[in-house]
DNA sequence: TCTGGGGTCCTAGGACCC
DNA sequence: TCTGGGGTCCTAGGACCC
């Protein structure tokens, strides 16, 4: 089984991995990090949950307060984002000290890839690695493309080894039975669209013709679903460093905002907010963008190219949000704002 | 217990130009 | 006066992921 392998390494709860690993009082506790780590902060989420969390039904994207009820033992820890960063970091230079492509894909995962003898043997090596030089865990999918790697590391992560494998031949034994939604990049609204054609597991899609797919999805999401359905995909390793095409600063308030100046002020903070971190990577903005929820959950986005060219002046920046926001009624409570520079790549 | 924050890519319609 | 297509830019929103 030599040949090009690619690895779906995905690092364990791991925003409370790294709390617990600098907390080591914290083993073994249910810690829960998100929000301002408070139980009782409405209008917050969870983050990410310790496994021990988990086993109290407490998951990622649940209300803090929900989560609170459901493990009141646990501890509740606010974001760290430059601690995750700095811990992120490290993993991936652990990773590339082995002879092998590396892509980062995000703070806690990467793709691994190359000619790999013994893909497995591989995996185990790595898993140690980061453990040693980090103290962390992490489960590593094996596939053959990004697809199969990926999902392969789904069943790694429900595997006491940490390890899975899935190929071209075990594919559609293990994946055909199961719901289109288990593919990586079909959500609700495509699972939907998908069950109206009477499309409802991955063997399904994977025999869907593209007339059958054409009433619901247009030629080139078709193509792709059935792609991925069979086990296709991707097996570029991107070794560059991702540019980022934008950045964004968004904040849900406790109390809705109902005074425009104040609305305004708000405005204006995230967008100098946003342009001091875009200033300070770099980088150039050419776009600005302004997000409004109501109370009611209605989101509306607004958007304008800057006219003079791309900045780096906060002042513009937040010129531009201000002009932006014009464009919106405002004649609502205003529940969270936010706003957006799309970045100037290749400069 | 109402539903975070930070991203990416795709689509569709209108403007505008040739 | 009415009528083509094609191409590109801009904007708004949808969908998905972690």
């Amino acid at each position: 089984m030599t040949g090009v392998w690619l690895l779906h390494v995905d690092l364990d709860q791991f925003f409370a991995s790294v709390e617990v690993l600098r907390r080591p009082e914290l083993r073994g506790r249910p810690v829960i990090v998100g929000g301002a780590g408070d139980p009782a902060q409405a209008r917050a989420v969870v983050a990410t949950a310790s496994r021990e969390a988990r086993e109290f039904g407490v998951h990622s994207g649940m209300p803090i307060r929900m989560a609170a009820r459901k493990c009141p033992d646990a501890v509740f820890l606010p974001m760290d984002m430059p601690a995750y960063q700095r811990a992120s970091a490290r993993v991936m230079e652990t990773l590339r000290a082995f002879p092998v492509r590396l892509e980062v894909w995000g703070l806690d995962e990467a793709f691994v890839g190359g000619d790999i003898d013994d893909p497995q043997r591989l995996a185990a090596d790595l898993k140690a690695a980061v453990l040693d030089e980090v103290g962390l865990t992490c489960a590593i999918g094996i596939g053959r493309n990004k697809n199969q790697a990926k999902i392969a590391a789904r069943f790694a992560k429900k595997d006491p080894s940490g390890i899975a494998t899935l190929t071209g031949e075990t594919w559609m034994p293990v994946m055909g039975g199961r719901p289109v939604g288990e593919l990586w990049g079909v959500g609700p609204k495509t699972v939907k669209k998908l069950e109206e054609l009477g499309i409802e597991t991955v063997a399904d899609l994977a025999a869907a013709g593209l007339e059958t797919l054409a009433p619901r999805f247009t030629p080139r999401a078709a193509t792709w679903l059935v792609v991925i359905a069979r086990g296709g995909g991707d097996t570029e390793v991107v070794t560059e460093p991702w540019v980022a095409r934008s950045r964004s600063k968004e904040v849900t308030f406790d109390r809705d905002l109902t005074e425009r100046t104040e609305i305004e002020e708000q405005v204006t903070a995230l967008a100098r907010a946003l342009g001091a971190e875009v200033v300070a990577a770099g980088r150039r903005v050419i776009r600005v963008g302004v997000k409004v929820r109501t109370a009611s959950f209605f989101t509306q986005t607004r958007e304008a190219k800057l006219r003079d060219g791309p900045t780096t002046d906060p002042d513009v920046i937040a010129h531009a949000a201000l002009t932006v926001l014009t464009k919106f009624e405002l004649d609502r409570p205003v529940r969270l704002l936010g706003v957006r520079a799309d970045l100037l790549v290749n400069d």
